[in-house]
DNA sequence: GATGAATGAGCTTTCATTCAT
DNA sequence: TATGAATGAAAGCTCATTCAT
């Protein structure tokens, strides 16, 4: 029985997967269960047993991807020792998740507030997670005196919606080709904006 | 037959006000024409005659919150000499404005995601106008010395973003309470991002 | 007065004509008046005070095509003598009629099939014109002695049949090219049919 | 699960008879599927579950009228030797099964000139394979000698729209009460319009 | 006479979800 | 577990017709 248990494991997997290439291709909307059970070389009634409904099978994704970014940006935090550093991390780890993963993103920053009032609520649960753990990194900043003192919720808030911008506006109209290269402004900015010296190294 | 011209044009005014009601209470998918011609007190008929189809109900009304902002903001510039204060003028403006239009902040910075492809190209659209207002001010400044020389595209977009995440935030879980309350704040970053002196007169 | 009648009627003209045009461009029931009304350089309301629906404007289209095909055949007919060149005449001038009125002859034989059981009504009322009309040619020349004697009721509705079929597949599938082309096989056909000698002479 | 496999085919089979009825009832047009499903006792979605539109329901019923027709004609002439009468079992099964598939018969030949322009295709082809099938016939007549040399394409044609008229006028005008007693008078008239002696036998 | 804004019943089609097998 | 036939509530949109001006 352990083996079965594999292989429902295994077709879950199928169906997340098949269920992010179609909301990809489509929007969340206009993604229908129907193309996602043949994606994944199921059926509907298969659907419906791993996942209650179609919106569980979203929000599983979104969970996932900020799961993904936030332990990537955990690691690359981790990984350094000066706060100044951390951040420049943190960022270019994030740049790079979404440069590799552009459906993820497009999801995660498009579709997701198309998928109604649930995913709203959802997703400003996710941007807050996010903002916290800007706002942490800064305020330890702050404390080790790296930082000036400065309105830490606000100014997470405003860097992750800076970011989001970016990364949208990469996902929809394609600009910059690739979405490293806003590394080095973004990065001055986000630096400018609470105070931190530009300094010269580069991740 | 000016009248009835005139009975027209005031029919399609309560037909755009009842959209923009249902369109903010359902969100654009789940805003049924149906609803919005009964929130209009017409008929489905009336609905397509002035309008070819529900999207253009929509876009109309982006087109609107778009031209109300922009040239609010304008104006906010015209009525100032110094590019520093254009600036604050500027995001005093936004601000208030989304603040007393909280539906139509609604429409354009959340459901306008969800309406499909063609309203991702129009919203890209919009976010360009401003990025390029924003943008040709910070040139100005720059040109007259008041800022240090910086990237403007990016700087601009990044300045779209975090005021859209703010406002967002605000849509979405309310806080802050009043939308105006995040101004200081959000002006300390916005200067400190371009290098601004964060001088102490507010608008 | 006088000229108000006389513009009256030119509008109604006008409408007929832009009827015929919109009917055969798109069928009977892919017609719209809208379509109608612009294309007759009117207004809807305009229609409706000539015509009390769209039926009735369609009918008049059909009466008069049915008016001009027997009139122009029985002119034809009155202009011989001999009962089976009388036949052979009013083939050739119908064919001849259709084949410059391919727009008419599609509403009358195709579209008006689609337009509703009291058109199948109309259109039998007229199909019964036609071959009451040949059936009294063909007793008259049973009376002559130029033919057996034969069931003219069947055979008038034969021939009606085999005419239009051979028109029907002018109009749709373009065969042959010149519709008059079909005419010598066609009279071959219908004269053996009713025991007429297949003479050389021609229209 | 093969006693699913017979229930669907059993209900696609119920959607089918359902569907001819409600065609034969109102007209292609007019016939709403929803009134489709109410008389198969199933729901919309069940019809649109067998068939993908409207069209096909449409198109599945004539292909099966055609197929009944083209092969008890073929049963009928494979059943004689003598051409002269192969013409005639070919005749009296085809008024036959019209006969007694009335509803099959108006959707056949009249409701189906007002289903669209494809239908328009759909059709022709159709009149091509039974014309075809006739002058098949025929040349293999003319080729044993017992027919003269003649036009066998617009012999065919014209055949089928003979055929075609007086089953028409039976569908809609209700003349002759029994369709098979304009067989006697209809084999004459097509024997005599390819030139065949009127033999004394009958079918 | 003429206009065109307004009506509203009606249409086909979609799709998340259920459930007998 | 898995299947796929079946459901049914919506949805967007059309268009012949009416009627106040």
């Amino acid at each position: 029985m352990v083996r079965e248990q594999l292989r429902a494991i295994a077709r879950r997997e199928r169906i997340l997967e098949a269920a992010l290439a179609v909301f990809a291709r489509r929007g969340y909307r206009d993604a229908a269960m129907d193309e996602i059970a043949v994606e994944a070389e199921t059926s509907k009634g298969g659907l419906y047993f791993h996942f209650p409904n179609k919106q569980s099978l979203f929000f599983t994704l979104l969970d996932r991807m900020a799961d993904l970014l936030m332990s990537r940006a955990e690691q690359a935090v981790a990984a350094e020792r000066d706060p100044a550093r951390q951040i420049d991390a943190a960022l270019a780890v994030v740049l790079r998740t979404f440069s590799s993963h552009r459906s993820l993103a497009r999801l995660f920053l498009v579709d997701a507030l198309g998928a109604g009032p649930e995913a709203h609520l959802k997703l400003m649960e996710i941007h807050r997670r996010f903002a916290d753990l800007i706002a942490c990194h800064l305020e330890a900043a702050i404390a080790a005196g790296a930082l000036p003192p400065l309105d830490t919720r606000l100014a997470s808030m405003a860097w992750f919606g800076a970011i989001n911008e970016v990364v949208t506006n990469w996902v929809l109209a394609g600009e910059p080709e690739r979405l490293e290269d806003a590394y080095p402004q973004l990065r001055v900015f986000l630096r400018r904006s609470v105070g931190l010296p530009e300094s010269p190294e580069d991740a």
